[in-house]
DNA sequence: ATTAATATTTAGTTTAGTCTAAAAAAAATA
DNA sequence: TATTTTTTTTAGACTAAACTAAATATTAAT
C-alpha cells in the first residue's frame, strides 16, 4: 500500500517518463514535485524498495509495470472526479484540479467503480485528457499542439496540455473549448502567435505560448 | 489549518464530550482513538496550542467554541459524504462510514456547498444522525433507545446507536429501518430482550443489545 | 492519614517526509 | 586528458505522530 506522497511521486514520474521518454532524472522530478534532489533521492529508494520503480545510483528511475499501473489508477481516480465535478456539481473546468489533487488519494474500489457508472463510464475529462479504464488501458486521442499547424490547416481542439486556471480562464474568455473548430489564418514569424478562426465565426491572435497548449485533432 | 489527525482527535473529543458531558479523560480519549494515553497527552497539548480545547494538566481536555465549530464542519462532512454515497452512488448504509471517514477530510468549501446543493440539503444521515448546517447548527430529533419503552410503547425509528456493519446487515435481515413502526409486544426480564412488532406487521425477538441501539421518536 | 491503585505525563525512540550543507560521481569543457 | 561545472547522493537535523517504559499526580481504599 502506498502513502499519498508515495502516490503523487509515483505519478509525477509517470508523466516526466511519458515527456521525457524512459529514465526521470532526479533533478527533474525534485522539480515537478517542488521539492529538493535530496528528499527525491531518499524517496526513490523506498519507491526502489516496494518495487513500483527501478532505480540505479547516479542513472535516474525508471517506473515498473506495477508502477505504472498504480500510476495510471491514481491517474483514474484523479479525471474522473474531475468529471464529477464538472458533470454533476456545475464546477468549471478551472477549477477541479486541486479538489480532485485530494480526491484522487481515496481508497475504495468500490466508490471509484460506482462513480464510474453514475458517470456513464466517460472516456475523457474535462480538459480532454483520457480516463484509464480499470486496467489501465487508455484511448489517447490524436492531439497535436496548434503552433505545429501550417497557414490553412485546421483541426477540432481535443484537449489542453496546460490545466492552470489562468489559461482556462483565458479560454473562457475568447470562447474558445473542447470541441471548438480552429482553423489557422496566419502565422507571425517574428513571436509564433498565430491568427486563427474559431468555428467558422470569431478571428482572434493567440500567442505563441497559448498555441502550444492548444491540442487539435486534425481529421 | 488541521491535519486529519488534528480534525480525528477533535471529533472523538466532539463525540465524548456528549455523551459523558464536559471534560474528556485522556484514557478515555486514547481508547476512543485506539492509541495510547502518552500519544494522546502529546496530541491535547497541540490541540490546546492551537486553541480548539482548553486543557489544564491532569484535568482533562474540554473542546473550545473553535474547537466544536470545526467538529461540527468535519462531521457535517461526513454525513453529507455518507448521503451522496447512499443516495447516487446505490450504496447500503452499512458501507458507507469507512469511506466518508476518508472523505471528511477533503478541504474545499466549495465542494460541500454543491454537495450540499446537489443532494438537496439533507438533514439527516442514512443512519439517522442529524447533519449540521454550515454555521454548525443541528436539529436533533427526538430519540430514545427502544429498550427504554415499555410494554404498549411504540414509536418510530429514527436512527441507530451502533453503525457498525454487522449491525446494519443485522437490521437489513430483519427488516428493520429508518422509518420502521416499533410497537413493544413483551419484555423479557431474565435477559432484556425483547418482543416488538415492526410495521404493525411482523414480531419478533430482539436482544438487549440490540434494542440499546435502536432508536425511536415517541410522538 | 497513609497506603495502594489508577490515571496521566514525561523521557526517550521510531518512522515518514522534509530540509541544508557537504561529499562524490558524471558530464561538459578546455 | 585534465579541469570545471552540474547532478546526485550522503550526512545530519527537524517536525508530526506514534510507541514503550518510567516518573509523577490523583483517586480510592484501608
Ligand atoms: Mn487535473
Ligand atoms: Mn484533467
Ligand atoms: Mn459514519
Ligand atoms: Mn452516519
Amino acid at each position: 500500500m502506498l502513502s499519498f506522497v508515495e502516490e503523487n511521486y509515483l505519478k509525477a514520474i509517470y508523466h516526466l517518463s511519458l515527456n521525457g521518454k524512459q529514465e526521470v532524472s532526479t533533478n527533474a522530478l525534485a522539480e515537478e514535485m517542488r521539492t529538493t534532489p535530496a528528499s527525491v533521492s531518499d524517496m526513490i529508494k523506498k519507491l526502489s524498495q516496494k518495487s513500483v520503480v527501478s532505480y540505479k545510483k547516479y542513472q535516474g528511475v525508471n517506473i515498473s509495470e506495477d508502477g505504472r499501473r498504480l500510476a495510471l489508477h491514481v491517474i483514474r481516480k484523479h479525471r474522473l472526479w474531475e468529471v464529477f465535478l464538472v458533470e454533476k456539481l456545475n464546477f468549471t473546468w478551472d477549477q477541479v484540479h486541486e479538489v480532485a489533487e485530494q480526491l484522487e488519494h481515496i481508497k475504495s474500489p468500490l466508490l471509484i467503480q460506482r462513480l464510474d457508472e453514475f458517470l456513464g463510464h466517460p472516456k475523457y475529462d474535462p480538459h480532454g485528457d483520457p480516463i484509464p479504464d480499470e486496467h489501465g488501458n487508455l484511448i489517447e486521442k490524436h492531439r497535436q499542439p496548434l503552433d505545429a499547424l501550417s497557414i490553412g490547416d485546421q483541426g477540432v481542439m481535443t484537449a489542453v496540455d496546460d490545466s492552470s486556471s489562468s489559461f482556462l480562464k483565458y479560454l473562457d474568455k475568447m470562447e474558445i473549448g473542447i470541441g471548438s473548430n480552429i482553423k489557422v489564418i496566419d502565422f507571425i514569424e517574428f513571436d509564433g502567435s498565430m491568427d486563427i478562426k474559431v468555428d467558422d465565426d470569431k478571428t482572434l491572435t493567440v500567442s505563441s505560448t497559448v498555441a502550444q497548449n492548444i491540442l487539435v485533432a486534425i481529421d
